[in-house]
DNA sequence: ACAATCTACTGTATCTGTTCACTTACCAAT
DNA sequence: ATTGGTAAGTGAACAGATACAGTAGATTGT
């Protein structure tokens, strides 16, 4: 059996409760005392008891993170174990703990949410995606329990606390790089058009369509169920359009791979044929043929930040609903080209 | 403040003892009074407390998984979130919870590893890397923690259960396959030579190498450290060798995207001047350019039997050491070409 | 008819910390 | 000498479940 805090206060010659006191540094206890009840931790090798303790105290000091179901192929996304890492780094230096959840399907996920949840096992919890109409959101907002989104939240936008980058505005950038570039002819590629981040992504594509008076018609935007064998074919209709685009703005880095190698499959190269931007910057858009010009959306950042909010929430229950923005950056590479 | 325990057996007129056998289904209540008491707990809406729970059975039902270090950008792996998916897929199964660890230097992986074995904060750990003398790995083995590795051990093979695939012989017929195919110049590109896979995979290739009798020189043996500046020169040296290799051996798939890269930026393309085959078989691997001839090392199954093996293990503290190897397949895809 | 046995519970200790209310001990002030 | 104040601790009551020993009441055996 491990030791305790009676031991240690046996040995030391001096009550638990001084003991306790010790370990949370509390000033009534003297200075001498508490030397020799640290010496006496060591040398029995204490460690408390986290489970009696978050008992007494009736707290956790673990987080719970919730990644989207994965029926798909959708985990294999760097962006993943990237942002847990930016989660990590911040809960590591508040000494709290990681608890994931990456269930199979939408109600496995559900069900260890409950767990989390109910069983007071997480203090909060950060959801990894938004969607619309979420059971697990609507779970969390009924219960009251305190939790943040990573991307912006459908709605109850101000009840919420997010944290998100400038979607809009990023894609409307991206597309007016391609419209500089001299494209007119731009197409958009996005996922699931229940994910809010598509959404976003799609409007600010439309927005920077519209101010330049370029054609969209709505063949342009396309929905790849990342890249099933339907999303192949949305693709090869795009380009059996009678007026091909030139100019993509795919939703996702991992998307614009499997574009581009369909794209060569038929005879299309880039980005002497046609142009690609996409979203999140993660290692391989640097790595890539060609490498990808990509929003760099700061995917730790996220995670630092997200991280951070939950943890002033769930020490607070009455911090109010916060969302933040990370900046984003362009990363210009060599999958764009200029034309005529 | 929560329903407890003490709630249910008021309003259910039972005692909390009985309410208790009544969630651990126990035999001893008659079925009439648990339906009472289970009509009970679901009027006032009552879920165990699990922090009292573990704290009085003394275990926790979570399991803790480690991942590597994360200073370089291995973590961008989807190779993690992968096997993180079937190890949650078990633990979902078996009602456990997951704790994840994703340290960002050594000493915070080795401090978070203490706190969850010491806090009691989980039942055994998952390690999702095998490294020479590594810290983490002697620090449990020393505590006699329950755990388990994914990949082979460096020594004490006996003593410790792990979960892996015949490596030497996948890479041994990855190589042959390359042998087949007509290539007499074989190189062999891995990761740091610290982890124990780059030197399993590096002796299978080693050994087919030998026994073709076709030249193997110390040049051929290429450690390019997950694809920095010095990665990049490493594969400049390999290609401007006097006899430089037709065929390629790469410990990840990853690496390969990478070297594929490089290899066309200096005017060599796969697979018709080189030919490229990896492992891991990651869904990137499929929708590059070309698609990769890789080892699909059954990322999902490493983790589900990971899972499985620790959970034996946790329950029954005398479980002996086991070894599990995973079968793997090979993905023949467009990355090799014959020549002659 | 009375002990033995069984069924279906109950009471209480236990797990390990935390915390509140309370006690000493000691010095200064009145 | 008594009171007040404070520093430094102590004791016991929690927190919410589990587990073992114990018991009331019904049933069985002879």
């Amino acid at each position: 059996m491990a030791v305790t805090i009676k031991d240690v206060a046996k040995a030391a010659g001096v009550a638990p409760s001084t003991v306790s006191r010790v370990i949370a540094d509390n000033p009534r206890i003297s200075l001498e005392t508490k030397k020799r009840v640290r010496k006496s931790m060591k040398e029995l090798g204490y460690h408390p008891n986290v489970n009696a303790r978050n008992l007494a105290i009736r707290s956790t000091q673990a987080i719970g993170v919730v990644m989207p179901s994965s029926a798909d192929k959708a985990l294999q996304n760097p962006f993943f174990p990237e942002i847990l890492r930016g989660i990590g780094s911040f809960a590591h230096e508040t000494e709290y703990s990681l608890y994931v959840s990456t269930g199979g399907t939408e109600e496995e996920l559900f069900e260890e949410v409950k767990r989390m949840v109910q069983g007071n096992r997480v203090d909060g919890i950060i959801l990894l995606y938004s969607r619309v109409g979420d059971a697990v959101m609507n779970f969390l907002l009924d219960t009251k329990f305190p939790f943040v989104v990573v991307g912006k939240p459908y709605d109850q936008e101000n009840e919420i606390t997010y944290v998100d980058n400038d979607n809009f505005k990023a894609s409307k950038e991206l597309t007016n790089h391609l419209i500089e570039l001299g494209h007119q002819h731009i197409a958009f590629i996005g996922g699931s058009t229940d994910l809010v981040v598509t959404v976003d992504r799609l409007q600010g594509y439309e927005s920077a369509i519209k101010e330049s008076g370029f054609p969209s018609p709505e063949e342009y935007k396309v929905q790849a169920e990342f890249l099933k064998s339907g999303g192949r074919k949305a693709v090869e209709r795009l380009f059996s359009l009678e007026a091909p685009p030139t100019g993509l703005v795919i939703a996702d880095d991992l998307m614009s791979l499997g574009v581009i190698n369909m794209l060569e499959e038929m005879g299309l190269s880039v980005p002497e044929d046609v142009s690609i931007t996409s979203f999140n910057n993660v290692y391989l858009s640097e790595i890539t043929r060609p490498p990808l010009t990509t929003v760099d959306i700061q995917i730790y950042t996220l995670g630092v930040q997200a991280a951070r909010c939950l943890i002033e929430k769930a020490r607070n229950k009455e911090e109010p609903a916060k969302r933040i923005i990370v900046p984003y950056t362009i990363q210009y590479r060599q999958s764009t080209k200029r034309i005529d």
